[in-house]
RNA sequence: GGGCCCAUAGCUCAGCUUUGGUUAGAGCGCACGUCUGAUAAGCGUGAGGUCGGUGGUUCAAGUCCACCUAGGCCCA
């Protein structure tokens, strides 16, 4: 029949053997393969970088990953998954530099680029291995033997397809970047670099005067770097802000309305008129300095709403060689672009200061102005700055050299594929990645390195002419280069042709792409399309569902939407779901500094991949960050994976003893007790919630809907129904339970297939499987279960609820009255609540352990009345009065008013009137009784005990002892035993008067009342006192 | 500096948008009691909350508004 259920073995094992059972049977491709010609359901992978380990944060990203192509693999879709290594970048570079133990382009280009990008391939696999055994510890499933790798030449060869389009398209184009530069080093720092050098540092800050050519006042411009207005260009307001222009003195100044105050301090001031920032747009100034003669193509106003009025004048300077906001106004208006400053960041020969270095001419520029009256006011700020962690000299911005693509040119179009999109929460579309869209800037996609995809661009060293290869053949064609090619530096820069007709050599620009290109890329590129693979191309894309952690929204998800936007102008995922990061225990960041990281390994082989991956999806909403601790795993695991673990061992256990087998029954639905509809009812509105939520990718509120079920499945439809499997031979009301326990056990490992797939196997092929050879050899080559809508009963469950509901009330009077449940009571009464039927009412007599339950409406000898204000109606009706009427009704003799309010349904009330939805009526506990009362249903009980009942209690005491005793002394559930008692003579009479009860209640044969044997133990049961010895009957059944 | 997420019991989280409403819930943990022939379980009672802070709107605010603080993410 079934496989023993062993409870003591290790989940990890359990689950080891899982995972060899599909890689033996190829499961993973087999439920693909099962998939062909049915509909195609997309998903992408992100690709992660190899060369570095997998951390904790990847499990949640693959425990979301894949359950989403799980349950739709299920539902009948073919969902291919292939795997990806994103290899190139800068971070692979660091990691061979300090293999190789030196450090700088100058030692790269030393060392030779040719052997340094050969280590770097090397590098990127270094953690393969590892890798791929996390991947099968989670129970993720994609296709590693297969991956797409962005280094390689086919995924390059796709890459320069998509960029010859961007480049056709007049998207390209050379430009400058703004970079923090250490002019000492002579080098632009990556932005990490930049982190670490950050210093607070007091400095002077300048306001200067800019004088307005067809008005006598000036405009007021406050800037932290004094050494840039040389090279000024423009002034930049805030449109949608006020600025006015005032008189101070004998001078008029414009400056923003909000800040005339902390600028002025207490100076008289006059405001002679106002303007909106959009005004003041164009209008022209005095340059401070005419070094170049730009006088007619530059030193007006420009807007931008970047320009806050948190601090200085509202108005800001513009000098696009030095800042990236300045930048990028100054190609908005197509400013003459001035750096009188040179790489060596010193000031430039045409400057009354050559060859001073930029921040000691700060000084000297504002003596000049002070001189020239232009300086309106010096100031000392404390800020914090960056240095050069190199060597500790002050970094300056400096624009530098940077090809870019126009995304500004295509706002209209991101957002409308945006808009495409359900973003989960869409909070995160709409808000933080939709806003920043609504500022969207160029892509800077040049990176001055080594180890990554080459840009395609050649250029002519005479003619300047530019051409972009879009592919290997055309790259032959061009410069009749007949062998194979490696698509990467410096193999790919040796590769020039002369220009037959105009004179010139081509050479490829030096510069390598932007590694976030590759990830963007991987939709085509992964299939080496448009070369190969178009079918396969097109029936994937876009995908329909993607998922990564939020950090990536401005990474690969955005990189995705830019790229399928540039080239499909479509949107590349139909669905995200956007995760939070996981923190350690105390909502710290993980970091090696602190020393506070999860190792994912040590975690999984310590609680498995159900428990690890249960966690996120219950913990909280997916996108909301979680704190990880082995208690907040073992909370899951106790509450949802053993629990259903038990209950399925529990089945196993019976059916086996039972030699019950499923096939040779069937669910007659029609003809089952209120309990099995009820379990049957339960199971199926589960299923159609679990199915609706995962439809529409929601993960935590189907997990908190199984866990409860579970709950529910385990501790009541099972703890209800123990004896009935329990009953000797095979009644109809066994089979029932069998069948109904059966059947909701095997719907439920499909369910939670996706979730917990391990488990889910297991219990599956136990259950399935070791009956039915027929039967799909894996849950997941199933299909996801079904709703039996006929089989969805809403009124048995609300009946159910009010069971539930008036046993825990029942309860609940039992433990105040101190009690036990063993002794049985008389009769109970059940006030206010639906009456139910005879098969409910004892469910409830035997679960609270009465003979007799009643129903009754009329509870006033049980209980008092408590007219109380409903807030929620009278609220509104009585406005200010609330508090007076609620005091004044608390006053009033709560019986007699009652009584009245019964009658006439209305009350009288300091001249107000209440009405029937204006007043609650709450029920107390009379003196007298034992009662309980949740405010709808009341229970009472009577708490009079006779000798019969005292005896009956006696009964289940003595039972109880001798199930302690079977149990300690180790016999089998099924063994038969000699029962022998010794003790006080009420004890003895109350056994013999009971006898046979309790010898079929614990499967005694033989009772003896004279000497004991076996096993033996002494009891007290108040007041009395027994000795019980019981003893295994061999060889018997 | 800008944008966004988040803060409720010792811990993990509901409740907040759609309807602002009387005593703010659940699970874990703790104490006591109870039940149990599947269970590391179940049930009950109790202790445990200035709902991050301040101010505002309102008869009434955990819930709506403004500001602030802490943690996190992205961008400067």
């Amino acid at each position: 029949m079934y496989e023993k259920v062993d409870i003591s073995k290790k989940v990890t094992e359990r689950e080891n053997e899982i995972s060899a059972f599909w890689e033996k049977n190829d499961i993973f491709n087999e439920s693909i393969k099962l998939r062909e010609g049915c509909p195609t359901f997309t998903f992408f992978d992100g690709p992660p970088t190899a060369n570095g380990k997998p951390h904790i944060g990847h499990v949640i990203t693959r425990a979301i990953k894949d359950l989403i192509p799980r349950y739709k693999t299920m539902k009948g879709y073919q969902v291919l998954r292939k795997a990806g290594w994103d290899t190139h970048g800068l971070p692979v570079e660091l990691e061979v530099e300090k293999q190789l133990g030196f450090s700088g382009k100058d030692k790269i280009e030393e060392y030779g680029i040719a052997p340094f990008i050969d280590k770097c391939k090397e590098s990127v696999f270094k953690y393969e291995s590892m890798w791929e055994e996390f991947s099968k510890k989670v129970g993720f499933w994609a296709d590693m033997k297969n991956p797409y790798v962005t280094y390689s030449n086919d995924y390059i060869e796709s890459e320069w397809w998509a960029l010859k389009k961007i480049y056709e398209k007049g998207l390209l184009y050379k430009g400058y970047k703004i970079v923090p530069y250490c002019p000492r080093c002579g080098t632009p720092l990556a932005s990490h670099e930049v982190a670490q050098g950050y210093k607070d540092v007091k400095e002077k800050t300048c306001i200067a005067k800019f004088k307005l050519r067809d008005l006598d006042a000036y405009f007021l411009a406050w800037t932290t770097t004094p050494w840039t207005l040389p090279s000024n260009v423009a002034l930049c307001v805030n449109p949608s802000e006020e600025y006015s222009l005032v008189k101070a003195g004998e001078e008029k100044y414009i400056l923003a309305s909000a800040l005339i105050q902390s600028v002025f301090k207490e100076k008289e001031v006059e405001v002679l008129k106002t303007y909106q920032g959009k005004d003041l747009e164009y209008t022209k100034y005095e340059p401070l300095y005419d070094f170049k003669n730009l006088y007619d193509d530059a030193y007006y106003v420009t807007c931008a709403s970047y320009v806050t009025l948190t601090e200085g004048t509202g108005i800001v300077h513009i000098a696009p060689a030095f800042g990236q906001d300045d930048y990028n106004v100054g190609r908005k208006y197509h400013l003459p672009f001035l750096q009188l400053v040179d790489s060596k960041g010193e000031m430039d020969e045409a400057t009354l200061w050559p060859h001073v270095f930029c921040k000691n001419a700060d000084e000297l520029i504002m003596k000049n102005l002070k001189e020239r009256n232009l300086l309106f006011k010096v100031m000392s700020v404390e800020h914090s700055y960056p240095f050069c962690w190199r060597c500790g000299t002050p970094l300056v911005y400096y624009a530098r050299d940077s090809w870019y693509i126009e995304m500004t040119k295509l706002k209209e179009e991101m957002i409308e594929n945006n808009n495409k999109i359900n973003w989960i929460p869409d909070s995160i579309g709409k808000g933080r990645f939709g806003d920043w869209l609504e500022n969207i800037q160029d892509w800077s996609l040049s990176r001055n390195r080594y180890w990554g995809t080459p840009l395609n661009i050649w250029i002519n060293d005479k003619t300047k002419d530019m051409v972009s290869v879009g592919s290997i053949k055309e790259l032959k064609e061009l410069s009749g280069l007949i062998k194979d090619i490696e698509l990467h530096r410096p193999y790919i820069d040796e590769v020039t042709w002369e220009d037959k007709v105009n004179g010139g050599t081509y050479r490829r620009v030096e510069e390598v792409i932007d590694c976030w290109f590759d990830s963007g890329s991987m939709p085509f590129a992964q299939w080496h399309y448009p070369f190969e693979n178009e079918d396969v191309f097109k029936s994937h894309f876009p995908a329909d569902f993607i998922s990564e952690a939020v950090d990536q929204t401005r990474g690969w998800f955005y990189t995705l939407l830019a790229i399928s936007t540039l080239i499909f102008d479509q949107e590349a995922f139909k669905n995200v779901i956007v995760l939070g990061l996981v923190l350690d225990e105390n909502g710290q960041k993980m970091s090696k500094s602190k020393g506070n990281s999860v190792d994912p390994m040590q975690v999984l082989n310590k609680f498995g991949a159900d428990a690890t991956r249960w966690f996120f999806y219950e913990t909280s909403a997916p996108w909301i960050s979680k704190s990880i601790s082995d208690d907040a795993i073992l909370d899951g695991q106790k509450k949802y994976l053993n629990t259903l673990y038990n209950t399925y061992s529990f089945f196993v256990l019976y059916a086996n003893i039972d030699n019950f087998n499923p096939k040779e029954y069937k669910l007659d639905y029609e003809n089952l007790p209120a309990m099995d509809r009820w379990l049957l009812s339960k199971l199926n509105s589960l299923i159609a919630f679990v199915d609706d939520s995962l439809n529409q990718y929601k993960i935590l509120e189907p997990s908190r809907a199984i866990e409860e079920f579970v709950e529910e499945l385990s501790n009541w439809y099972v703890r209800r129904s123990r004896d009935r499997f329990w009953a000797k031979g095979m009644e109809k009301d066994k089979i029932d339970a069998y069948m109904t326990l059966y059947t909701t056990l095997v719907d439920i490992s499909k369910l939670v297939a996706p979730f917990s797939p391990f488990m889910a196997e297991e219990i599956y092929r136990n259950l399935v499987c070791s009956i039915d050879s027929a039967a799909k050899k894996s849950v997941h080559l199933t299909s996801y279960p079904v709703v039996h809508k006929e089989y969805i009963d809403k009124t048995l469950e609300e009946e159910m609820d009010e069971v539930l509901e008036v046993v825990q009330l029942g309860r609940a009077v039992r433990a105040e009255k101190v009690i036990k449940n063993r002794q049985p009571l008389r009769k109970m009464f059940v006030v206010g609540g639906e009456t139910l039927n005879d098969y409910y009412a004892s469910i409830i007599e035997d679960e609270l352990n009465v003979k007799e339950i009643s129903y009754t409406e009329e509870l006033s000898s049980f209980v008092k009345h408590n007219l109380k204000l409903n807030f929620h109606s009278a609220g509104p009706k009585l406005s200010k009065d609330v508090m007076k009427v609620k005091t004044a009704l608390e006053a009033l003799n709560q019986e007699k008013a009652y009584e009245s309010f019964q009658k006439t349904g209305e009350l009288q009330i300091l001249g107000f009137t209440l009405l029937k939805e204006d007043l609650i009526v709450e029920t107390l506990e009379a003196s007298g009784y034992a009662s309980q009362s949740d405010g709808k249903i009341t229970v009472v009980l009577d708490t009079a005990l006779d000798d019969e009942l005292v005896f009956e209690g006696y009964v289940r005491e003595l039972v109880s002892k001798i199930q302690l005793e079977r149990k300690e002394a180790g016999f089998e559930v099924v063994d038969h035993i000699r029962l022998s008692f010794v003790g006080d003579k009420e004890l003895i009479e109350v056994a013999k008067k009971y006898e046979d009860k309790i010898a079929s209640q614990t499967l005694a044969d033989n009772v003896s009342y004279e000497t004991l044997s076996g096993y033996t133990k002494k009891w007290e049961i108040s007041p009395y006192q027994i000795e019980i010895g019981v003893e295994v009957i061999r060889g018997q059944k």
